[in-house]
Formats: structure tokens, sequence, C-alpha cells
DNA sequence: ACACTCGCATACAGTCTGCATGTTTCCTTT
DNA sequence: AAAGGAAACATGCAGACTGTATGCGAGTGT
């Protein structure tokens, strides 16, 4: 009476189904306070099925936690590749001004990524508890983290940005840009935020280039 | 054979040795890895002990963060008078660019409070996650919040820090000082942390000032 | 000194996690 | 295509932990 489905895919919809109900209770309730007799209920299977595919209970919240990561890796590669679409294209002489209006977009298109529901609670709030910060970073592949210090460096050498230690930079700011999308879900408007990113951004730029572009 | 305690006696030492054992498991494993007879055994009593002054595992949890929020605020209170007897005292006129100036103070106590073993882990990763962002500035009082916020609010009267959106604001630097707190704890010296934030609050006097002051 | 409350230890029930063992479905090889 | 094996999944079990109920002894008010 079933269909008759290759293992491939008895495995891949299995895995799907698990990390889909997962994420749900995770996002809801929170790791510590999620059960896997609950999981495989919401999933509508046995608890044996979890532990044949993942090693326990913390392997298949890292499975959730890099699901999300790899959607908010592409969601901003695709605004990325928008902005530049937009943008006049041909060979841009980087014009002054253009290193921080584009850690701008960056920082908008982060936000705007991190607008979905619950994917702040998995990242920002559950996975550095559950994996630790440095595990999480290392899921990432450290996207974010080198995006953003690539934007930081480019910004500095066209003079756009005054020198500064990068690593410490880059971890300063990227703290910005999670409170920054922690408060947006909270009161659900990035506005204020990104106003206050704005300023900020704009005054690490030396004074010279700040007067040019006020 | 025994001395002969006052209850009030036996339950302040009885309460301080399981908060003292709580604090280093905690600190050391995180609160989902730390069992409650861990604790009790590192304290040298039973469970009965714990649960007849705790209601469960997490008020705790919770009370060693309320003890370790109290020594951060008093340690904070502590440099702000030693800063305010420093300079000279008297009714101090608030000369221009003052705001700024104890600001980064502020920023640099902060620092130094939070550079206390352990600490950074119990406030900054483990509290939120297991009491929620809003339940530890509830525990502060609004305490580290409120203080901020009026040393911004005063800085933007006085004309030292351009105009923002205030919440917003004190969120995004706290949570700044925050990163920074853990980043130093990491790597054991705040040198590259305190230049950034210097740089990024002094990015946000408004030009006059900042031509004054550069 | 007596009743009474409080501090604390012991004992127990419920739940969870992870594994070991079965059973079914699919794949491979001849 | 038939059999042997491997993979996907279900079931059952042992250990651990949390929270509570019960019991005893040490302080406390009258």
């Amino acid at each position: 009476m079933q269909e008759r489905r290759s293992n491939r895919e008895r495995t891949e919809e299995m895995r799907g189904r698990l990390i889909a109900a997962a994420r749900v209770l995770f996002v809801d309730k929170g790791y510590a306070d999620t059960g896997t007799p609950e999981i495989v209920a919401a999933a509508g299977v046995t608890r044996g099925a979890l532990y044949h595919h993942f090693a326990d209970k913390q392997a298949l919240f890292r499975a959730v936690v890099e699901a999300e990561a790899a959607a908010v890796a592409a969601a901003i590669e695709d605004a990325a590749a928008a902005g530049a679409a937009e943008s006049t294209s041909g060979a841009i002489p980087a014009a002054p001004g253009d290193g921080m209006r584009s850690l701008v977009a960056g920082a908008r298109a982060y936000l705007a990524a991190m607008a979905v529901p619950g994917r702040t609670r998995l990242l920002l709030v559950e996975a550095p508890a559950v994996l630790g910060a440095p595990e999480v970073r290392a899921i990432d592949g450290g996207h974010a983290e080198r995006t953003l210090r690539a934007g930081l460096e480019e910004a500095i050498a066209a003079g756009d940005l005054c020198a500064l230690p990068l690593p410490a930079l880059t971890s300063l700011l990227s703290a910005l840009f999670d409170r920054a999308a922690l408060d947006a879900a909270a009161e659900g408007d990035a506005g204020a935020a990104m106003t206050v990113i704005e300023a900020l951004l704009a005054g690490l730029a030396p004074l010279a280039a700040r007067r040019e572009n006020g």
C-alpha cells in the first residue's frame, strides 16, 4: 500500500520533517525546554528515526542552525547581486564614499534577512548558548564575518574609513548589527536602528571625506 | 559538638555556599551541562538544602546572576565616584566635550568591571539564554541601561553628541560594550576594542565639536 | 519547658536522553 | 528474480536528572 521510495528520498524527507518540526519548537520554547518526544510527535515519527539520523539532540539543533545560516547567506548574496545590478553596471571606478554606501547597503541586507520570524532567536540567542559562539562562527563558515571584514578593509583602503584595528572593528560592528536585528525583531521596525547605524558609520569616515559627502 | 548558630546565620551561609559553588560550575560548564547533584556535591550539602532555599535550578541560577550583576553595578559606581573625585572637584561647568569624555570613562569602567573571570559568560551568554534578555534587564533593574541612557541624553543636550533616537542608540551602544567585554575576555586585552569604541563615539560628535576637540 | 516553625536530609515519582535490539524496506549481486 | 545484506526506522531499556513529599533535628516564641 505504500508507494515505493528510494532510500535517498526517504532520508531526505525524514531529515526535512525533523528539522522543520524542531525549528518550530526551538523557536517557540527554546532548546532546553524542547524535548525529543515533543519534536518527533510534531514530525509524526518516533524517536528512533531522530536518533538514526542525528547523533543526539544537539546535532539536530545544529542542523537547524546550519539550514538557517545558509538561508541568511543566500538572502544576503541575492541582495548583493541585486544591488550590484541596480547600480550603474560596468567597471565602477569606486567613487569616494562608495565604500561606506556599500557597508550601509550590507547592513540593510543583513537586517532584512534576519527579519524572518524566529531567525534572531535561533541564530543570535539559542545557538551561541547551545553550541558556543566559536562553533556558530564555524557553521557560518566565517561567511558573515569575512564579508564585513572585506568591506571594511576596502573602505579603509579607499580612504572612506579611518584606519582602525580591523579584527576589533569587525567584531564590534557585527555586534552592532546583531543587536539591531534583535531590536528590530522585538519592535517590528528597523528604522531607528538603521538611523543610528548610518550615523555611526558616517562618523567613522575621515573628516575630509565627511565634509565632502556630508 | 556543633557551635550553636542562629537560623539567620545558617540560611545566609547555606545560600552563600550554594551560590558560590553554582557560580563556579555554571561558569565552567554552562547552565545546561551542570546538574544539581554536582552543585550540591561541590557545596558539600544535599539537594534537599538546595530545594529548600530555591524554587528550582533556574532560581538558583538567577540568584547567581543577581549577585554578579550587583557586583558589576557596585564596581562601576565605585569607578564613577573615583573619577568624579579625581577631576577638579567643585561645581563643574560642563566643559564642551565633557559629555563624550564621561561616556568613554563609563565604557572603560564597564570593561574593567566585566574583566572578572567568568563574568562575561554568566551575564552575557548564559543569562540571556536561560532567563531571556528582558528578564536579565529587569534583574539589573535597568541600572546599566539607565546610566548609559542618561549619559547619552546629557551629551546630546550639551551639544557634544548629534541627536539620534535615544532608545536605539542606547541599545546599540550597549551591545557594542557587551561585545567589547566578550572580546576582551577572550583575548585578554581590551585595548583594540577601546580604540574602536573611542573612534565610534568621537564620530558621533557634531562636526563643529569635532573640529574643536580633534 | 512546651509547642511550633524552620532548616535540611532522605525517599520517591515522573520525565528525559541515548543506546541496544528488533523489524521492515530497499539495494545489490548473481 | 531470488537471496543476502545494508539501510531506514520502531520498540524497549538503563541511567540520570528534576522536583516534591516525607521525616528528623535544631532553633524560636511564649
